[in-house]
Formats: C-alpha cells, sequence, structure tokens
DNA sequence: CGCCATTGTACTCATAGTGAGCATAAGATG
DNA sequence: CATCTTATGCTCACTATGAGTACAATGGCG
C-alpha cells in the first residue's frame, strides 16, 4: 500500500491600480487569508489550469483570464499541517501547483469570503514607490545580520545573501528578488510562518515589519508570483492584461510602478513606450487626472502576433 | 474510489563542448530515446529533487549537480498510452515534473543503456551556429503555411505564430522560442509524436526534417529545457556549470554559441565577459588551439556573491 | 628559415539606448 | 488672472552594442 498523492491547486489572481497591486485573498475562519485553492481532481479536470479556474470560480465568484503556471512545490516540511487543508485526505503527500493570473479589474466579490488585498500587507518592505522602506535598514536588516552572524560556518554566505537580497550597504535593490528576500525571513526565522510550521517561537521583532503571514505556504506562493510578474513585465507586453481597454499613460505608468514597487521616469517610460509600439493614442482626452487632460491610449493587440518581445522598459532593469 | 495520482520526474541533464550541446537521454527496446525519468514516490522521496537524483543516477550513472525545475505537465491528451511509461500503475492519472540540470562533463555513462546526445538530433531547426539551416525554409516553413491555411477562422493566427517563431520573411529568428516551435509542429502534425499520439498518420514530410522524436512528451521538455537555459544564460551566469575548472575565453564562447545555437561575435564577447567580471586570467596558456596560445581563465565564483545579475551578452539579445 | 594559416587580443568608430533634466502645454481652482 | 497640477516635447551626457581593423603569437610546411 502506497501513500497516496493529492495535488493542491493555488492560484495568486493578480489587479492593480494607480494605488496599489492587489492579490486576490481569501478568509479562513482564524482570520487568516490564503490564496484561493483547491485539490485538483484527476478524474474530472482535464487540465490543471481547468481545474483551477473551477476553484477560483466557487471560492470567489471569480473568472481568471491569463493564467500562467509558477512552480509546483513538492518538498516535504514546508507545507502544513495536512489539517490546515480543509479538503485534504489525511496520510496524503501534498504536492500543489502555484499559478499566476492576471485581471484588469477588482471584480465584486462581496458576496464571498474573499477580498482584494494590497500584497504589500503581506510584503511592506517591497513597496519603494516613495523610497526605501525605513523598516528593511531599522528592522529587517538588523535582525538579518544578526541571524548571518550565528550561522557557524555557513555565515558568511548568510551575510553575502542577506546583503545582496535586500540590497545592503551600496549593492543595488533587484525587485525581482521577491522569492529570495522571503525565504531569507522564513529561513532567519523572522517570518511568522516559519515558527508557525516549526512550533518553536522564534522571532522578536514586531509581527507587522514581516507583514501578515497567510496559511500553509501561500506567502511563498505569493511571493513567487511577484518576483515571476515583475521579471516578466520588463520583456513581455503582460501589463495590459492588467489595464482596462481605454487608459492614460500615466494610469499605465502608475500600475506598473505598483507591480514593481518602483518610481519610474515619466518622460523616459514614455520614450520608451513609444518606441515598443505597443500602444496607440485614440485622440480621446480625460480630465479626470486633475491636471492638462490626458489622452487616452488602447493596447495594440497586433503587436502579440508581431512577436513584440519587449515589455515595459524600466530603471536598472 | 477516486483515480489515484502518479508523479512522473524527468531530467534533462545538459552538457556541451565546442561542438555541440547534449543532452543525456536513455536508450529504449525499440531504439527510441527518452529523458531519464522515473516515479517520485511519495513515501521515499522528500523532495522532488531528491527523487530526481536517484533515477538519474539510477539509469544513467550520473550524478547531477546544478538542478532546476521546469515546468508540470498534466494536461490528459498530450502524455502517452500509459504502457509507454513501464512502471506507472494502469488507470492512474500521470503529471510529470520537467528538471533542467547542468553538468561540466559528460561522463562515462557506457555502462548504462545512455547515451549524450547532439540535441539537435531532436532539434535539426535549431542550429544556427553556420547559418540559417536550409530545412527551415526548404521543408519546415512550406508545411507549416500549408497548416496555416487549413486553418479556416484560425488561419491568420497560425500564419502570425508561424512567422513569427520560425522568423518567416524579415521576422528575427529568436533563439529561446524552442518550445514554440516544437509545439508549432506538433500542432500541425509534423513532428512524429503527433501522429503517433493521435493514432493518425498525418506528416508527408521526410521524417529527418523534422528530428528524431522521444518517447512519451520528452521532446516537449527537451524543448523547454532548452529554451529557458538559453534564456537563462543571457541574464545569469550560468554557462559556467557546464564548464570545466579552467578554460579558455574561445572554449566559453564555443559553448554558448552551441546553447544558443548561433553565432557570437568574438571581440564583443570578450568585451562583454570583461565588463562583467565574471572571469579571471590564471596567467598560464594552452597551445591545444592550433595558433597562438590562448590564456586560461576560471569562473570568479565570487561573483555569484556579489549578486552579479548579468549572464553573457548576446546580440539582438 | 621564412611565409602562411590559425587563433588570440587590443583598439576604433558609428549608432542606438538610457538616465536625467529643462521647458512648455493645457486643463482646474480660487 | 495667478497658480497648481498633470501632460508632453525636447536636449544632453554617457554607456552599451554591432561591426570592423590592426596586430601578436603560435605551429606547419616548403
Amino acid at each position: 500500500m502506497t501513500t497516496p498523492i493529492a495535488v493542491g491547486l493555488s492560484a495568486v489572481i493578480v489587479a492593480a491600480d494607480a494605488d496599489a497591486p492587489y492579490a486576490l485573498a481569501t478568509r479562513h475562519a482564524d482570520g487568516a487569508t490564503g490564496l484561493p485553492h483547491g485539490r485538483f481532481d484527476p478524474a474530472g479536470h482535464r487540465t490543471f489550469e481547468l481545474g483551477l479556474r473551477e476553484w477560483v470560480h466557487a471560492q470567489t465568484g471569480f473568472e481568471p483570464g491569463y493564467v500562467e503556471q509558477l512552480y509546483t512545490f513538492g518538498d516535504l516540511g514546508r507545507e502544513l499541517p495536512q489539517a490546515e487543508l480543509d479538503d485534504a485526505p489525511s496520510g496524503a503527500r501534498l504536492i500543489s501547483v502555484g499559478y499566476l493570473g492576471l485581471t484588469p479589474e477588482r471584480t465584486d466579490i462581496s458576496a464571498f469570503d474573499a477580498v482584494w488585498r494590497d500584497w504589500h500587507r503581506y510584503f511592506p518592505w517591497e513597496d519603494h514607490r516613495k523610497g526605501r522602506p525605513e523598516i528593511i535598514d531599522q528592522a529587517i536588516a538588523p535582525a538579518l545580520v544578526e541571524w548571518a552572524d550565528q550561522g557557524g560556518k555557513n555565515a558568511s554566505d548568510r551575510f553575502a545573501r542577506v546583503h545582496r537580497d535586500f540590497g545592503l550597504d551600496g549593492q543595488p535593490w533587484i525587485e525581482e528578488r521577491t522569492l529570495e528576500r522571503y525565504e531569507l525571513l522564513y529561513e532567519a526565522g523572522l517570518a511568522s510562518e516559519a515558527s508557525r510550521d516549526s512550533g518553536r517561537k522564534r522571532s522578536k521583532l514586531p509581527p507587522a515589519a514581516l507583514g501578515e503571514a497567510m496559511i500553509s505556504d501561500h506567502r511563498r506562493i505569493l511571493a513567487t508570483a511577484i518576483g515571476r510578474l515583475r521579471g516578466k513585465i520588463k520583456y513581455r507586453p503582460v501589463v495590459f492584461e492588467l489595464m482596462p481597454e481605454r487608459f492614460t499613460l500615466s494610469d499605465l505608468q502608475r500600475v506598473v510602478e505598483a507591480i514593481l514597487g518602483l518610481p519610474l521616469h515619466k518622460q523616459n517610460f514614455r520614450r520608451a513606450l513609444d518606441r515598443a509600439e505597443l500602444v496607440v493614442g485614440l485622440g480621446a482626452f480625460t480630465q479626470a487626472t486633475g491636471g492638462r487632460p490626458a489622452e487616452l491610449y488602447r493596447f495594440r493587440h497586433e503587436a502579440l502576433r508581431e512577436g513584440h518581445v519587449s515589455g515595459v522598459q524600466t530603471p536598472h532593469g
């Protein structure tokens, strides 16, 4: 009699507006949030994607559009006590396949136990749009350096990772290292999931500095999704999956900034867009912005067929 | 009683020298080749990676070093009749997780039913080091265009894909579209796997033009691996996983060229390497090359800790 | 030995792309 | 109208990139 395998499907559904990037989260009994997820049904689901769409719809009423696979997590020890996944048969080995979905609209999900959450609630150190967050140098970096110090013969490796991934002394902040940063915090016992998973209490930091936890390994999946999206936005025109049909260039820029967690130079952003021939002006204007009316643009869908590789240029990207 | 799930692990183990890029392949009864693979054992394997290493070792004697996950394939209809996977329990739903491994050395595997195979045997259209292969314009493109023509209302989409992915009339050849190209051939019924999987005979092309098939969906996994590696080599210093400790810059360039399937400009390649500070000269020289002796270099392993993002620059890349 | 084929290495140069800034346009607000 | 706000056009220095030219150091061969 062999151990049965259960496949979990988890979805990171992303939307964004000028203010923030959002992830669709489900609410659980104890107040914790998680990602829409459910078990893959080998008899009923022809593909993972179909199964995923079904689950997301059932739990949030949302119908995903653009979807891509992220990663398959199968390690023992990372995932949670089985109880946490309400529908997992006990004794089964759980592996989980993460997906990323993008949508232009935060649909109404008020009828469900679900919310659109600014993802910076889970990763407060990731938002650099108004400069480097103070938490990094005030709270996170010192704690990580302490952890590195205690690393014995791994100390110098840990040190290097901390410096590299959090952009310490002079090193640049690389926005797509989201997962690496989260894993550092997890390994250092600073992410609250770490103490929860191991049963030990380790962190001495105020939890607020380290973001809200999610159930199971969902925050890890979310970190994976953010890193992947931040990378992809630069070399494929995926931002437009997050935009409505018509938008101003400033709207577009603010969405890109929200995703990257970085401020961009307006004029250069426009110049790059121009060259890439990804958008066309519609001749219509909107004065909803307060100042001079902005022209409305739309994505040139033909660009996809023309094989335009480029996405949106970003600084030091 | 629910359908059980079986997880297959498949490995693309890559090596390369000045002549060609190689993938480690296993030989099967009917002369067909495949990738090292086996079933994930939920009771015995703590992680996918460990399971994978075990299987690769058992089938080829090889011990993988650098390994990364590629993709998880779970769609019905793509995979093969179960019989083909010797150890799959009938009635189970098979999903398979593909991995990419890199090694600097084609180890001796003569004791096993395994071979190091130039991957161009499976993808003859991918080698552009000596110019664009003639098969593309003489055989592949016409056949694909014919397929596109028969696409009814999808004809124009098909057309666009063919032109974009194979770099037809004026469009650039994008080396990392390996998977897209294979999928086109598969969908068009030109890859011999397609007729095998569907039971119908469709291709009118001489099979040589379209490369050797592999068992199951292994050629798809190999295509995924090649595309991923070609992309990654440009922004992460992964080539060095394919190099011995000491090498000349020409060796390095030839390996990169083999992987990318493209010729590179020697002087510019060196300049880029210089700037990236990825290698250091050893002061030692080798005259094994025929002309002026070349200096030996080694990879600066510290570069990894310094977070050097850049890999090897490539033209139009 | 001298010449040539072969490979390695150092520069040069035009062009394009990037980061950063100034200047001006066109609306709203009071 | 003055001022604030946002949009848009343009310039400039600097760096990267694609493509050469020139020269250096070896082995092979007549």
